[in-house]
DNA sequence: TACCACTACATAGTAACACCAGCTAGTGGG
DNA sequence: CCCACTAGCTGGTGTTACTATGTAGTGGTA
C-alpha cells in the first residue's frame, strides 16, 4: 500500500468517520466490503487496519447496529447499518462540514466577506 | 451560531494549518492578530494557545519569514509572512483539500458512481 | 498432502494535532 | 497599587489515522 501524503492523513482526522458513516447511510457494509467502497471513492490508500478501528469506535460509540453474517468464502462478517442516533450524529457532521466547507471556499477565492 | 464541538476539533486537525497559512497569504501577521483575524472569518472557538503552537510549528517548518517588530502597547510582536516554500505548501494545500472537497460533495448529495 | 491466494477481522505501537490551563511580560488607566 | 489589555509561550491530555503484524476460514492446485 502506497503511503498517503501527511497532509491528506491529517485532514482525514474526523472528515475520514462522516465519510464512513455516509457510505453506511447508503447500505450497510461489513469491514472488508467498506475498505473496497472507499477505494471506489478515490479513497485509495486508506489501510485495513484503520476501518477496521473506525468501525469498533463507531460501534462502541452507539452510531450502528451490529450483525453477524455467514460468509461463504471466509471468517463471518460483522455487518454495520447506521441507527437512529448515527443519522443524527451525521447530520451534524454534514452541519460542522459544511460551515468549514464554506470558509475554506471563501478564503481560497479571495472573497473574506460574506 | 457556532459549530462548535468534538466534531469540530476533529475536523480543524490538518485544515487549521491550510486555513492559517491561506490568512497569511493574504497579508502577513502576528499570533494575536492572527487569532483576531480568524475570529473574524467565524472560528471564534479557536484558542489562542493552539495558534502560537502552529505557528511556531510552520516557522519550524521553514514555510515562513518571522520578523520582530515593537509595540506601541505591549511586548514585540512576532510577525509571520508566508516565503516561497510556504506558498508551494499551500498550493499542496488547496489541491489535497480540493480532493477531498469533491469527495464529500459528492457523497453528501448521494452521488455514488462515478 | 502441502501450499497459496483471497476473504475477513483484529490490535499494539507510533506520530501528529488541537485543546486546556496556566505562565511571563509590557503598557496605560482607575 | 492593582487591573485590563496586549503579546507570546509551554506542559500535559485526548483523539485520530497509520504501520505492521497476527489470526482464521475457504477453495484451488501442484
Amino acid at each position: 500500500m502506497l503511503p498517503v501524503g501527511k497532509q491528506m492523513t491529517e485532514m482525514l482526522k474526523g472528515t475520514l468517520e462522516g465519510i464512513v458513516l455516509a457510505t453506511l447511510a447508503v447500505k450497510p457494509a461489513y469491514g472488508y466490503d467498506m475498505t473496497a467502497r472507499l477505494r471506489e471513492q478515490g479513497f485509495t490508500d486508506i489501510a485495513e487496519g484503520t476501518v477496521y478501528a473506525l468501525l469498533v469506535r463507531i460501534e462502541k460509540n452507539g452510531l450502528v447496529e451490529v450483525e453477524k453474517v455467514p460468509s461463504e468464502k471466509g471468517p463471518p462478517r460483522k455487518v454495520y447499518a447506521l441507527n437512529a442516533q448515527g443519522r443524527d450524529y451525521l447530520a451534524e457532521f454534514w452541519k460542522t462540514w459544511s460551515f468549514l466547507s464554506q470558509r475554506l471556499e471563501t478564503l481560497h477565492h479571495g472573497r473574506n466577506e460574506a
